[in-house]
RNA sequence: GCCGAAGUGGCGGAAUUGGCAGACGCGACGGUCUCAAACACCGUUGGGCGUUAAGCCCGUGCCGGUUCGAGUCCGGCCUUCGGCACCA
């Protein structure tokens, strides 16, 4: 019986020896060096797929990795499991939410214990159990009486067919996606956390190794505009207060023509004329079947509406007319502007398409001010048409202008943030109940902290009523108010599930604690995270949701330190066959339990570390597998096979700096997540050391030296064969628990160097110099060679570069 | 549309700071071992010119620029992907 390798044998095994020594559980109490390695966690869908696979087995591989070096690491996993899908399943085919939940998540559970990976799964967390929601809806208690959390109006797509209120993932074209009925908005009062109150904060990433992108999509998200709110005055009996409008431009105040308010806005039915009444309600409604993406698309015809109503221009006295129109958000500034078309292009479109005046108030020098603009220009000389401030240089204008409005009571400089608050309500069943009760007498009350967990009520049924499925639970919904004692009602809305994946990672550090959602002690011990890795399409909302959680809590001595994610890796897609998305309708999914079964978990895991960088992602192509199934079974020969013939080890030496350099590159590749070119590494030295099994001439211990680095190096790549290939070596259990090798510089030295010979920058012959060779010797060797020669043709050489053990360039 | 990213052989990709384009692997072709085969082994493999060879020319999405030298830097496009606040 041939001793080959078996994966079919060897995996299963070792992951029952594993299991059985609880060598992946942490203790808080170890004396390494601690490292909290976290991976984002899945949603319970079903059935674990290739995307759960990338996500996951690279970090594995980098957990262990830290681990090999010496840390304790924590690399725990859970389920993000509130959500729409459950509902969805309750609502076509009448399960309970939360048996499909669980259902899912003891299967999911099944697939991930088949990775390998080295999960402490004694700190699983799943957050749809109330022992793990009791904490989000004490979070949510927290930020309450910090002041963070209040209720306002806000828009929610509703499906008059449905009688229920959509995600915008259930709007397809505007459409309800079951009942194709058009989508409309609907204002609701609705739970929101003061996130902008740390907009500035969230800005600085100082001390963050976070990816350059996701920090400039954070940045663009959060949006901060530097500027002034001024105040118009409105021309229309009864309506005494001022219009606010946020402008970036306050120096062009002087060439508002026009105001325009977002149609949502609540002057809009008080100034709007009889006359322009039908027009302006026509065109709201209109509005609220309008995305927001189209609302911002500057391609888009500029609309609008006459509301009849004027305002009057605080700083000259003009009247201008007040439009609404929907490229102006009310969720954005004060949901109105100053319309500026000589400087602005969207008001510029809009005046050029509704007849509106166009003044300009700076001059410039290529274009004539005084004949009809062909274009708005935002880049202007010094102010004209501006009364008092004609003349003022364009860089001092601002300033001026912000100063005069202070001084008359007309505006105040002012910053303004494109992040809104963030919306937690949702009017759903499957998430964790808002603890909030509603007394007619007290008002909006807290639940205490001590009747925490609010539990979701069993047994619910889905049907189209227009409220929440929570709100037909009266035995749910009619408490005891806890301030009065009186008749209430509970919250029914729930909440949004981002809030359960913004504090997570604190709970994984002390998962199982009844009294509190984790001990100071612990969350000193690991806190905050030290590498996150997870899918880039959480660049902003989730993790900048996250970063207000953590500050917030830092504010209230909860936690320390000013972000709860040290070092940030974003992997990529990974993709079908065919390079689309992976999905049932195409046809084109990849099932992992069936590559795990022919191939073995090993062969999978590596084979999606190596077909490219991590954060690169791709197309999945099973047929890429041979090659490394190929390489473990190279390495399981290289690593089993007797050492080759010893001679008079003369390939010896080669043989040490070859696995020197594989240390060196394979450290630095998995320290970068560049797992595919550790991996192309790995095979080079196992095919070496093969060769050299061939032709002999490698010494014993450089031979046991050498198989044993690279199975060491493999180990967190490849655990399963690492660990048997250990143990059939007699060394000692456990392979992952053996130290990472250091590269020895000094094992490495070469006696020449190769140097590339360039005539005009282009290849013509190949040197041999010592590492050290100075110009002179090499541009001398150079020129003596005849291949040089004949391009050089005599002529003498204009100028010479030289780049020491790299390149010598002639230029003639 | 706005914000962010990516385009290199038949395919996945490599080239970490501007310095030998195509590492490593798949596939293909040729061969070895074998009764036969394999997840075994060896070799060739960007395109063109050149009988072989030496060698030469072209070549990193497109157009232009900077440089002794550009896949890499700059300007302008094209295409694809992620996000756009109730999918998670």
């Amino acid at each position: 019986m041939p001793d080959r390798y078996d994966h079919y044998v060897i995996e299963p095994r070792w992951r029952r020896r594993w299991d059985a020594d609880g060598i992946d559980r942490v203790r808080d109490d170890d004396e390494r060096p601690p490292y909290y390695a976290l991976t984002m966690f899945p949603y319970p869908s079903g059935e674990l797929h290739t995307g759960h696979w990338y996500i996951i087995a690279p970090s594995d591989t980098a957990a262990r990795f830290r681990r090999m070096q010496g840390y304790n690491v924590l690399f725990p996993i859970g389920f993000d499991a509130f959500g729409l899908p459950a509902e969805n399943a309750a609502i076509e085919r009448g399960v309970d939410p939360g048996e499909w939940t669980h259902g899912n998540i003891e299967r999911m559970r099944q697939q991930l214990r088949l990775m390998g990976a080295s999960f402490d799964w004694e700190r699983e967390i799943v957050t749809c159990d109330p022992d793990y929601y009791r904490w989000t809806q004490w979070w949510f208690l927290k930020l309450y009486e910090r002041g963070l959390a209040y209720r306002a109006g806000a828009a929610a797509n509703w499906c008059p067919g449905c009688q229920t209120v959509l995600a915008n993932e259930q709007v397809l074209d505007g459409l309800c996606e079951r009942s194709d009925d058009p989508v409309e908005r609907r204002f609701l009062t609705q739970w929101f956390f003061r996130i902008t109150e740390y907009a500035e904060e969230l800005l600085d990433f100082s001390g963050l190794d976070w990816p350059e992108p996701v920090t400039t999509m954070q940045r663009n998200w959060i949006g901060r505009s530097e500027g002034a709110t001024l105040r118009f005055p409105v021309d229309v009996e009864g309506v005494d207060e001022p219009l606010s409008v946020f402008t970036t431009r306050p120096d062009t105040v002087y060439g508002a023509t026009f105001m325009v308010l977002a149609p949502e806005h609540q002057l809009v039915e008080r100034i709007t004329t009889d006359e322009q009444r039908e027009a302006v309600e026509g065109y709201v409604a209109a509005t609220s079947r309008v995305t927001e993406i189209e609302r911002l698309s500057t391609e888009r015809e500029k609309t609008g509406v006459f509301t009849g109503a004027y305002a009057i221009n605080p700083f000259n006295g003009a009247r201008i007319p007040i439009w609404i129109a929907d490229y102006v958000l009310v969720t954005y500034g004060t949901g109105a502007i100053m319309a500026v078309p000589a400087h602005d292009e969207r008001d510029f479109a809009f005046a050029r398409d509704h007849g509106l005046e166009v003044i300009p108030v700076f001059d410039h020098p290529e274009i004539d001010v005084d004949a009809p603009l062909e274009a708005a220009f935002t880049e202007g000389g010094a102010m004209i048409n501006s009364g008092p401030f004609d003349g003022t240089p364009a860089g001092e204008a601002i300033p001026a202008v912000v100063a005069h409005a202070e001084a008359e009571r007309a505006g105040t400089g002012a910053v303004t943030y494109r992040l809104r608050d963030w919306l937690i309500s949702r009017q759903r069943y499957w998430g964790s109940p808002i603890p909030m009760i509603h007394c007619e007498s007290c008002g909006v009350v807290p639940v205490p902290e001590s009747e925490l967990p609010v539990l979701l009520p069993e047994n619910v049924h889905f049907e189209p009523t227009g409220q929440s499925p929570l709100t037909l639970i009266e035995e749910w919904v009619n408490v005891d108010c806890p301030s009065c004692g009186g008749a209430a009602r509970r919250e029914t809305d729930t909440l949004d599930t981002f809030m359960c994946s913004s504090w997570y990672q604190m709970r994984y550090v002390d998962p199982h604690n009844p009294e509190r959602p984790f001990s100071a002690e612990t969350a000193r011990h690991w806190l905050p995270v030290d590498l996150y890795t997870g899918g880039a399409e959480h660049a902003v909302m989730h993790l900048l949701y996250t970063r207000f959680f953590w500050k917030a809590a830092r504010d209230m001595e909860i936690v320390e330190g000013d972000e709860p994610m040290k070092r940030l890796f974003n992997q990529g897609d990974i993709l079908g066959p065919d390079g689309n998305r992976m999905s049932k309708s195409r046809g084109n999914v990849v099932a992992p339990d069936d590559l795990v079964e022919q191939y073995g978990a090993d062969a999978f895991r590596c084979q999606l570390m190596f077909i490219g960088p991590w954060d690169q992602g791709g197309p999945y192509n099973p047929s890429g597998m041979p090659g490394i199934v190929r390489w473990l079974n190279r390495l399981w020969s290289v690593a089993t096979e007797p050492p080759p013939d010893p001679g008079d080890g003369a390939a010896s030496r080669e043989i040490v700096a070859a696995t020197q350099r594989t240390v060196r590159d394979v450290t630095g590749d998995i320290e970068g997540f560049r797992f595919n070119t550790a991996i192309a590494r790995l095979m080079e030295l196992t095919t070496a050391l093969a060769r050299a099994r061939e032709s002999g001439g490698v010494d014993g211990a450089t031979w046991d030296r050498s198989v044993e680095t690279l199975i060491l190096l493999t180990a967190p790549l490849a655990p399963h064969i690492a660990e048997e290939l250990w143990e059939r070596r007699d060394r000692p259990y456990s392979v992952h628990q053996q130290a990472w090798p250091e590269f020895d510089e000094s094992l490495v030295v070469e006696e020449t160097v190769q140097i590339v010979v360039q005539v005009n920058g282009k290849v013509r012959d190949r040197l041999s110099l010592p590492p050290d060779a100075g110009e002179d010797e090499a541009r001398e060797r150079a020129l003596a060679s005849e291949r040089v020669q004949g391009w050089v043709e005599g002529k003498e050489p204009r100028r010479v570069i030289y780049v020491p053990s790299k390149l010598l360039n002639i230029v003639v």
